[in-house]
DNA sequence: TAAACATTGTGCGGAAACATACATACTCGA
DNA sequence: TCGAGTATGTATGTTTCCGCACAATGTTTA
């Protein structure tokens, strides 16, 4: 089990937790969770990378944050006292997590436990990026958001080459897919990645960097703050 | 004191917080707080509006989220433990607030307090307000969204008629001020409001309503759902 | 192996909003 | 009452991204 919430724990609060964990695998481009529905499992990544969605209703979406082994998928909507989820979670990059029963979590995230204490933090994290998205999304150009999600995504699948899209890329970044293919064609040319039928691979990182916009830059500063607190 | 978190609390801890109030008046187009600075105060409106701007670094900023008399602005990070506040936030309509030290609020939100679970409520209520913006922002034409904040800013203000001219609704709805003169002229020949010279009117809400995208109604019903928690 | 499907590439007209520049009108204080 | 400052209105050309149509290429399946 490598999912960092549940390594930072404490002894005593693992020992209690952990039996109420179970292992899953996470299917490249499944749906773990609907906005409205309610959440039966609270989802604890140990390789991977999920997406959550807001705005799905009309099919017009866009992803608000993203979640690897670092974090939590389903269990935001729980931790601050609401009953629907969100935002609608799609797995983007395959690989496994632990789960654990809503209400299980419930208990567990109640009292002023550490691992609350860590949720918490972890909401704020998110808060934080979704805060940084919004104003991304309305005055940053598509090539800069596009390196901004390669890049983040490869921060938390911990691999420079991932299965990728660029119909899946699209209904993420809130595009059309010839925008797509437009944007990714220059940074192709320019040498900072390369993809083939669905293959992603960041080529120049610090290129790519340097491409994104500067909310890569902030949101990462963000997630150090939060992984170096635990 | 009419703010509502304040007013839902138990006896109890509404004697313990009282005493660490202090009323103050809400000044229009004043900052109360800035991101990365650390926040010396959590603000309780009792009337009035305060606008909370996301990415102001580069002049281009937008609103995030909007908080009268039925939340708290400031608190956030401190509730989820977090240091620096993720936005700025500028009073938008005149009014009064009660404010608290940074500390005291600390102390009161830390344990399994009724006030703590309330707090905790109202962020899930900012997330998804900041979730349907994110959405709102890349999807929805100017002219929806103008509608949209003029509700919004009616209904916290409950009044029609308020303060609010064209170049400072530019700075918060993310685009020029002579967009907003265009979309702003649409509305009014349609009837849906009159302004002169910083003074806006609210003429015909159901109209206004049916003018604005969705993001309005789901915005609304999660607030209530919010409020009828309490 | 051939057909069906999925993925990527490209071109063209159009809409929304931008940048810039300037004009008009209202308000308030000297 | 006159002028400075603030608020609003308007026009022109440009940019970005969209919508649509279709072509080309790689992959899977019958």
């Amino acid at each position: 089990m490598s999912n960092l919430l549940l390594s930072a724990l404490p002894a005593n609060e693992y020992e209690r937790i952990f039996p109420l964990l179970e292992e899953i695998t996470l299917k490249y481009n499944s749906t773990i969770m609907d906005p409205g529905g309610s959440t039966g499992y609270v989802y604890f990544p140990n390789s991977g990378i999920m997406s959550m969605l807001a705005g799905v209703e009309d099919d017009s979406s866009l992803i608000a944050w993203v979640v690897g082994r670092e974090g939590m998928a389903g269990g935001l909507c729980l931790l601050l006292g609401a009953k629907e989820a969100p935002v609608r979670a799609v797995v983007q990059g395959k690989g496994t997590a632990m789960r654990m029963k809503a209400e299980d979590f419930k208990g567990e995230c109640g009292n002023g436990s550490v691992f609350a204490g860590m949720l918490q933090h972890f909401a704020y994290s998110i808060l934080v990026q979704v805060l940084q998205s919004t104003a991304c999304y309305r005055f940053h150009p598509v090539e800069k958001r596009l390196a901004r999600w390669l890049l983040m995504t490869g921060d938390r699948m911990e691999t420079n080459q991932f299965q990728m899209t660029q119909k899946f890329l699209s209904n993420m970044v809130g595009v059309r897919r010839e925008s797509v293919t437009n944007t990714a064609g220059i940074l192709k040319e320019k040498g900072l990645i390369t993809y083939q039928r669905g293959q992603m691979e960041i080529a120049d990182r610090p290129g790519l960097e340097a491409a994104a916009c500067k909310c890569y830059s902030i949101i990462r500063k963000e997630e150090m703050s939060f992984l170096n607190s635990m």
